[in-house]
DNA sequence: CGTGCATTTGACCACCTTCAATAAAGGTGG
DNA sequence: CCACCTTTATTGAAGGTGGTCAAATGCACG
């Protein structure tokens, strides 16, 4: 699975708690100049941030930050695949969402972290004291509303996520998910999805279990609305059928 | 039902299409001064809002503002209960939260708001152009700093209720619920909730149907949990083992 | 080629839903 | 104030969607 993903060079990974860190080189080549909260900054702002900053590397199916932790940082995504997820004490698990380059989390608001991070695929990090960035909304305006726009349009996300796990049905839930994983990567411009995440996160995230999930994927491809060469690789062939097969009708 | 609300005065009520508004008077006895975004203003700065907000009277089951229409304005609640949903094309509905004095809603972050907002008990709002607010935002960054904080609050109570959604049985999802009212109106200092929402909003939050909610509470008043005088209230007999049953244990 | 993990598939079951009937509460008019 | 009607809540019985348990298949890696 992780030798698939090509986006990342052949680099020596870390656990971001060893002391193998480098200090952010340059923001030149990273996507969040363009998409995230730093798209806002001036040369110098961000020069300045990137001074506090870190450059982490992790490999996949590594733990971030756990729910419950104090919040230190804050961590902006440079490429990779990151999973947060909340539980209960018996294990049971919620997915919140899967994050991708250009989005931010850790952003708590009490001191603890509200959910664990983990990497599905090898990531590549920005890691910014937590505490400094928020003093940094205050000094720079338009970063606080920057981030209060991302803050607002997640919230709208995640509302809609309510609406799919307390309302739709399993082939509902995974045909939405799968037109909104297009959505992100339509950049790619074919109707081909890579999934980098396995079947029992999209289980958690769904709120399904596995079986359900796989079951799914099957009765999609037999009604030859996707079709499966891998079970890590979609392809859409009917992108209204599923799009309305997603929204109930 | 309505009856039984007394924290509001005989009034005439109006929808707030009809132009009997009223110019905001006075913020003096508002509690949004104290808990809402107009708690980091300054006495000016508050004058400044109201002079362009009006106070609207609304009564029970009437819609507020509905998902799609222009978002023209920003709501901060006086008094009253305020249910916020989304639906699928049919029908099925999935209410997104539960507003209560102090708390506002509108700040859509498209044109468009993102769900319908609908009066449960007789209601009194605090209604802002939305655009002058946001542009407020510049003019006094405190006040865009607190609705990054409210907004960002409100994102992890959202993502506590995608847990719940995705994960609990029905049984700990009232348990939750009854919960998190009582949190919400510990004030009153007893253990006994007043429930303003009816058995269907509470299905609709919980992503139940009614007859499962309804199942429920009387498991838990067999369970001696709880005591049901009225459907419309809650005592709660055992805090501590509703928790356990809440959180999953 | 064997081991280990992820995914798929099958059989059975349970929780919650659906459908239906009854009970309780609220509102209106006499 | 009570009869009547409507709305809401409760309870019961039957059914279905998705869960649980178990086995098989597929794939990567040594």
């Amino acid at each position: 699975m992780i030798s698939k993903n090509k986006s990342l060079p052949v680099i020596e990974y870390a656990n971001h708690t060893s002391n193998s860190e480098v200090c952010y080189p340059s923001c030149d080549q990273c996507i969040a100049k363009y998409v995230s909260m730093c798209s806002v900054l001036e040369e110098n702002e961000l020069n300045d941030i990137a001074g506090i900053s870190k450059n982490i590397r992790i490999i996949a199916k590594q733990q971030i930050c756990v729910e419950g932790e104090t919040a230190e940082y804050l961590f902006n995504i440079k490429s990779g695949c990151v999973r947060i997820s909340k539980m209960l004490a018996d294990g049971r698990r919620q997915i919140i969402g899967f994050l991708f380059p250009g989005e931010f989390f850790g952003l708590a608001c009490s001191n603890g972290y509200s959910y664990t991070a983990e990497t599905i695929t090898d990531t590549e990090l920005c890691r910014m004291p937590r505490a400094d960035i928020i003093k940094k909304f205050s000094d720079i305006p338009k970063l606080g509303q920057k981030v209060l726009n991302i803050t607002h349009a997640e919230l709208q996300r995640t509302q809609d996520q309510m609406l799919l796990l307390g309302r739709k049905s399993a082939k509902e839930k995974l045909a939405t998910f799968l037109l909104n994983l297009i959505d992100k990567s339509m950049r790619d411009h074919n109707k081909k999805v890579y999934l980098p995440m396995c079947r029992s996160d999209i289980a958690d995230y769904l709120g399904l279990t596995i079986e359900t999930v796989s079951r799914q994927f099957t009765i999609l491809s037999k009604e030859n609305l996707i079709s499966l060469s891998d079970s890590q690789f979609v392809e859409i062939l009917n992108l209204d059928k599923l799009d309305i097969i997603a929204s109930g009708g």
